[in-house]
DNA sequence: GAGCGTCTTGGACAGTTGCCCAAGACGTTA
DNA sequence: TAACGTCTTGGGCAACTGTCCAAGACGCTC
């Protein structure tokens, strides 16, 4: 019954969630077209109806999608790391690793403010945070530092503001950091 | 020569930048359109190309106007506190009054993103966020706070990342962060 | 009153958008 | 071979976009 179209038809759906993740980082969430989409996976403009009931729709699978990949892969990161020293090290590499102008900053800062907009998003999105968050509180209690709760929420906090500052201004030094957060988990 | 035309039309355009404020954050940078803000504002649609040469002319000034006075009043609240604790309670009922949904916090996420795309915007934007960096850090030094200038980053941050995740867990526990925060300032 | 400068009006224009759909392509089944 | 299921094509449509502009309104000067 045909299954081989239905193989090419999935990997056809993939090429249009891949091409649409760097398109929300370079133009923006609203100014992503259906048309735009479709030339940079290399299909006829129909397409993306055939595989996505509308283009939002597209746009949510695709971000869900990237911010759920680069989480996990990044908590599995830290998790392998023993130490605060080392893991906190870990983490503002990450930081370093975007320039607040990246296709990956950018696109997890459209997803939040398109998540504000559509309930939805807003949902699954706030899930994947609360998930990464957690871990992130357990891997500091594991690791022995102070008020592991509050500390993650701040820490998780930082880590998106200092990506979006990075986009102001590039020369921010992320090294000189690492002394106050480290400063903030220690007990007393 | 028609002065009470000119003082009329001062009005009219500083009422389109008023109305183009919420409208940049309810509906996003690049769903804002002329007639919407011309609407909003109680005027014909051409209005804003008479006041404006393109409607991105009208979101940057409408959206660096509004970061300047927003930056410029809380830096001024936080220069007339004297301690770190106080100044620390004010940053936080700072974020508490945003919740990362309403227009204000919307507006500044939307300004940081489209200023990634647009080089003026991008300059006016990062003066600004330059500038309260430095007040902050300043304030931090004559409060005794440890490593003013990376705790001003980290800080400065920290308020701009908290906003975006309370738009998604409005239940953050924003009193419980005071302690990490003040362990951060304090010396050894 | 006439003339002038400034601002305002409402519609025109070409271009772009999301979404839809008839027609066709292609492997699979009978 | 013929019929079928799935995916793909390319163009059509109404709605909306930024920008422009001729015409008019309003207050002011002479």
């Amino acid at each position: 019954m045909g299954e081989a179209a239905a193989i090419r038809g999935e990997a056809t759906r993939r090429r249009l969630l891949e091409a649409a993740v760097p398109l929300i980082g370079e133009a923006g969430w609203h100014a992503v077209t259906t048309r735009m989409v479709a030339q940079r996976a290399g299909v006829a403009p129909g397409v993306v109806h055939y595989h996505f009931a509308s283009v939002t729709d597209l746009l949510i699978a695709a971000s869900v999608g990237f911010t759920r990949g680069m989480l996990d892969r990044f908590a599995r990161e830290l998790a392998e790391r023993p130490g605060l020293d080392a893991g906190l090290g870990r983490l503002l590499a990450e930081v370093s690793r975007h320039d607040g102008a990246d296709p990956a900053s950018l696109l997890v800062a459209e997803t939040y403010l398109a998540a504000s907009r559509i309930p939805r998003l807003r949902d699954e999105l706030a899930e994947l945070v609360a998930d990464f968050r957690r871990g992130l509180a357990g891997w500091l209690a594991e690791n022995g530092a102070a008020d592991p709760e509050a500390a993650a929420t701040v820490l998780g906090a930082a880590v998106d503001g200092l990506i979006l500052h990075r986009g102001l201004d590039p020369r921010l030094d992320l090294a000189a950091l690492a002394r106050p957060l480290r400063s903030m988990l220690r007990k007393e």
